[in-house]
DNA sequence: GTAGAACCATTGGGTTACCCCACGGTCAAT
DNA sequence: ATTGACCGTGGGGTAACCCAATGGTTCTAC
C-alpha cells in the first residue's frame, strides 16, 4: 500500500510516516517505476507497535533500541521494562515540577487580586511581576 | 558591564543572555573599539524580570508583548493577568495529560509482572508492548 | 484523450529555549 | 611576548513532528 493508506491505517500523519522512514523506523520497499513508497502488512503492524508504545511513554529512540534488540534476536523485553521504571520516575518528576509551577502560579494571582494596574516607567515595567522576583523558586525545569 | 558579569549577576548562562539579545529581548551597547556588548543596570533589571517571569511560566513571546506594551506606554498588567489565566489552565491539562499518562504506564507495568519475556520473531517485537495495542487511549499531547 | 484533481517525493524552514563547539580576535597579567 | 581568560559569530543539535513549495505521477471524469 501507499503512504496515505498506511497512515490512515494506523491514524497517523503523512509527516509521521515521512518522519519514521527519514530516522530508519520503517523501511519501505520503492516501486521502481516512480520511486513511490511501498508499505505491506508488516510495516503495519510495525506502525501500530511504534504508535502504543508513544502512548506508553517511550521515546522514538526508545523503540529504536527495541527494534535493535529484536533484529538481533535479543528479546527487548527486559530492556523494555527498565526503560518504563525510568519514564515512570521522569514522568513523576516532571509532575512534581509542573504542580509547583501551578502552586506558584496561582499564589501570585491570589497576590495580584488586591493590586492594581500599574502604568510603565522607566523603573518599572510591570509591578505584578516585578512583585515576585524574589519569591521563593522552585525547580523550573 | 560586560556579558560574563551579566550572567552571573542575574544567575543566567552566557547563552541565555546571548539568546535573549538575539530575539530582541535585551539589546546591548557596543563598545565600539571591540564589538563586545555592554550592558547596563538597566538591562540587569530587564534580565531579572524576565528570569521572574518565565519562573511564572511565561513564554518569551509572552514577555515580549509586556515589554512592548510597556514600550508604548500601555500597562501590561491587565494582558498579565490574562496570560497567566490561560497558563495556569495549559498547565492543568498537561499535568492531567501526564498523570493520565502515569496511570497508563503503571497499569502496564503492573500487567507485565505476570508475564514472561518474549523472544522476538517475525509476529512479534515484544509481547509487553504488543499487549497494549489495543489498550484504552487517551490524549497524548 | 486530455484536463484537472488527487496523490507522491524531496527540500527546506519552523516550532521552544536554549546548549555546545569551533574559530578567531581581544584583553590582562606576567 | 606569551599565556590564559574572555569576547563575538556562525553553525549544529535537541523531540517529534508540521507545513509550504516545487515538480513529477496517477486517477477520474467528460
Amino acid at each position: 500500500m501507499k503512504i496515505s493508506q498506511l497512515a490512515s491505517k494506523a491514524g497517523v500523519t503523512k509527516d509521521t510516516v515521512r518522519h519514521y522512514v527519514s530516522i530508519g523506523l520503517l523501511s519501505p520497499n520503492r516501486d521502481k517505476s516512480n520511486g513511490y513508497q511501498i508499505f505491506g502488512n508488516q510495516a503495519l503492524s510495525r506502525l501500530r507497535f511504534i504508535k502504543t508504545a508513544r502512548q506508553l511513554g517511550f521515546h522514538l529512540d526508545d523503540i529504536q533500541r527495541i527494534f535493535s534488540d529484536a533484529d538481533h534476536a535479543h528479546s527487548p523485553c527486559p530492556r523494555v521494562r527498565e526503560m518504563m521504571q525510568q519514564r515512570i520516575l521522569e514522568t513523576r518528576k516532571t509532575i512534581d515540577e509542573l504542580t509547583s509551577l501551578c502552586d506558584r502560579m496561582e499564589a501570585s494571582m491570589a497576590e495580584w487580586e488586591s493590586m492594581p494596574d500599574s502604568t510603565p516607567n522607566g523603573h518599572s515595567v510591570c509591578r505584578l511581576i516585578e512583585s515576585q522576583i524574589n519569591a521563593p523558586q522552585s525547580s523550573l525545569n
